[in-house]
DNA sequence: CTTGAAATTGAAATTCAGTTTCATCTGAGG
DNA sequence: CCTCAGATGAAACTGAATTTCAATTTCAAG
């Protein structure tokens, strides 16, 4: 936690930008918080910490942390965009359409294979997104039904 | 071509909607265009073949045709939305980030290792998104390059 | 310390894609 | 033809994100 800090106060300082108290609060907050956090709840837990904090600062920070490469955003599905911890292992992502839950996956065989298509067709992959929408074990029918996510009205329900 | 014309007439006399001057219109210039394409050219299009045409009527027939299973909707990256046919067969795609070509792809090797993923974890995939960007042929550096496309300027870079 | 230029902040305004509202118009069944 | 539910389009609105700008803060130099 402490080093990905330092990390990001080495990266203001070398680029001419000043270490600030709402920074500081912005960073510590989001790498205490768990994977896949919005920008409201990482708001809303600054916010708690400090009333006084704009979310327009927020959005900049995020910004900020992710030229740092300390922060990635992720757009799951229309509207929802999460952001979470750079530096990681690449990894995507099976996500819950009823629940929202979340769970990381890799799979190097598919990335491999992801490979011999781009080859195929004549591409250089830069980056890629592979999501799997479903329901997770708690969600699904048959068993004792988990309750739907707060903020997932409408969930992404991206190609058929 | 004719025939998702009549599907949607079809579609729409079921549900006890009306055919109009617009909603043929949208559709047709749809059908007759090539995959992929956004609210706004296909807007551009049909204006051109009636100005008065509004865009909110676009956005409402092709809500339709969705409804109707004839088109769906894509979200590559960020903010581009792009609309194409359905009925098709299922298929993901590769995007130059460079130029906005998009190239489609299957591969029932990565669809099953994608369901085992899902069963490793208990999930059940309802749909899922497998998007591969990068640089197409003309756009490498060491060939020819290729123009940006008009409409790109910020082109998605999802997953690192 | 003190100072001041440059960077930062937050409120408010702005943008952009998409949706809603509503008065007016029109398709299609009788 | 009539009628009226459904459709249209202008304008207003929404929500996420960005820009603007005056006031504030940082930090390096003195
Ligand atoms: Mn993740
Ligand atoms: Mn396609
Ligand atoms: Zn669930
Ligand atoms: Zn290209």
């Amino acid at each position: 936690m402490s080093e990905k800090f330092i990390h990001f106060r080495k990266f203001l300082a070398e680029r001419g930008y000043k270490t600030t108290r709402q920074r500081d609060l912005i960073a510590r907050t989001l790498f205490q918080s768990g994977r896949h956090i919005s920008v409201e709840e990482l708001y809303q837990h600054v916010r708690k910490q400090d009333p006084r904090i704009g979310l327009v600062t927020v959005y900049r920070t995020l910004k900020l942390l992710m030229e740092a490469g300390l922060v990635e955003e992720r757009h799951f599905g229309e509207g929802h965009t999460l952001y979470e911890e750079g530096l990681r292992e690449h990894h995507d992502h099976l996500i819950c359409t009823h629940c929202g839950k979340i769970v990381e996956f890799e799979n190097h065989i598919i990335e491999g294979l992801q490979e011999e298509v781009a080859k195929k067709y004549g591409f250089i992959i830069l980056s890629h997104k592979h999501e799997l929408y479903g329901l997770c074990e708690t969600c699904q029918p048959s068993t004792p039904q988990g309750r739907p996510h707060e903020n997932l009205t409408t969930l992404p329900v991206s190609s058929a």
